[in-house]
DNA sequence: AATGATTTTATGTGCACACATAATAACCTG
DNA sequence: CAGGTTATTATGTGTGCACATAAAATCATT
């Protein structure tokens, strides 16, 4: 009855999720916990937790303690997302990459971003408009503003050379962010500064950036038609 | 010396996210090793190479065999995206979800499907059109291919009642899919059953998945306007 | 000095054991 | 029998140890 015993966590996770595709574990149903298949499978309970930990974040297994282990009934695909920086993004594609800072200036910004970044709406920020571009194409136009209170070096450098996406994640720690993807029409400033059609239909990053409590940098990439986000679970 | 001693692996895990944050191991920078941070936490190494290995995961640390554990010079920001059911999407919100099934047909698809899913291009896939509502207004439009040499009970499922979306997941394993994410104008077709304005922005998810070598189903759902795909890290 | 073999070292992983914790199941007790 | 208390159980995690493995550093050889 004793498969050919898996020695690793790799093998016993590998066998685990052969069970489940080949429906022997159908969804939504308990499996055997983990002493009885450390002694099926000939290894340490250690092993085959780890094993089971590991499906259960890629959100194949339900665990809950006591209540035993469980194929997920509906899994939640768990797609796990890289967000470079645009220049290894462009030189990754073996293209090469330009960039173009188009505007520097520090100044109040509109509410609705103020409020995004909760900071005093009478505040100034460093507002940086630029143009990312893939052998000489525009590639991505950047719209973003720094809490120049949060990212004090900020106000010394004039992103002329390095951009703001490069230029942040070399100098302004930050614990988490949010990010949102959308589909918007090119304003006609982003039509002109990326070279499309009017109302072109355009695939939009927007992300907010926090140190604690604080915003360091609110940015919307904004890239040139064609462009696709790829990932795979 | 010693800090007040950690004893779990999520608080080393947030002390050493602390000291990076802190820049008190800059990026890029060569961390002591398991061994020694075990000692100075006071606890086993075992329990810091959980809390390293979580945070190599995350992308924020860089380790190697025998070269040790750096600070990511230029952390690749992973975000973790969970795509779930539509009808959860919805409902997660608060709002009423519902579904429309369009066109079930037996047919050859274009070239540019049979090729996408390695499928011969002679044979025909099952052609299934639907739309999802979200408190009656539409949310998402369904277009999707399905295998029926892999999936063969969809055969018999008229997906009336439940979406091909759902159903699916319940009925067909698969091993892995590809996801790509994108802007997409309107066409003609989709503006008309989206109830939108021809040429709109729309955001549109492109899914294939695989059992093995062949593929199960191939699916691009287009949103109605307002749609943002979030998640943080 | 270039090349190849060997040693050293940091991480990767497995194991046996222990105890913690959450949640269910079983048992009271009025 | 309702309601609360206690026991049981599966997972979660920590520890100390061992050995595996990859890669760098060192040494030996030509």
């Amino acid at each position: 009855m004793n498969s050919p015993t898996f020695r690793n966590w790799q093998s016993v996770q590998d066998e685990v999720l052969r069970r489940i595709h080949a429906r022997e574990w159908a969804p939504g149903e308990l499996i055997p916990n983990e002493a009885d298949l450390a002694q099926e499978f000939g290894c340490a309970r250690s092993t085959v937790n780890r094993a089971l930990r590991a499906l259960a974040a890629n959100g194949l297994l339900d665990r809950r303690r006591k209540a035993g282990t469980r194929v997920a009934a509906e899994p939640v695909a768990k797609a796990t997302l890289d967000i470079a920086l645009l220049r290894h993004e462009v030189e990754e594609k073996g293209a090469t990459y330009g960039y173009h800072l188009i505007e520097r200036t520090l100044a109040v910004p509109p509410v609705s971003v103020s409020a995004a970044m909760k900071t005093r709406i009478q505040d100034a920020l460093l507002h940086i408009r630029a143009l990312h571009l893939s052998d000489a194409a525009p590639y991505a136009f950047e719209d973003r503003w720094i809490n120049i209170d949060q990212v004090l070096d900020a106000r010394a450098e004039t992103f002329q050379s390095v951009s703001a996406n490069e230029w942040l994640l070399k100098h302004a720690p930050y614990t988490h962010g949010d990010i949102a993807f959308s589909a918007v029409q090119a304003t006609p400033d982003q039509a002109r500064i990326l070279a499309v059609p009017n109302n072109s239909a355009l695939f939009a990053i927007d992300r907010i950036t926090w140190d604690d409590a604080h915003s360091v940098t609110k940015v919307r990439l904004v890239f040139a038609p064609g462009y696709q986000l790829r990932t795979s679970v």
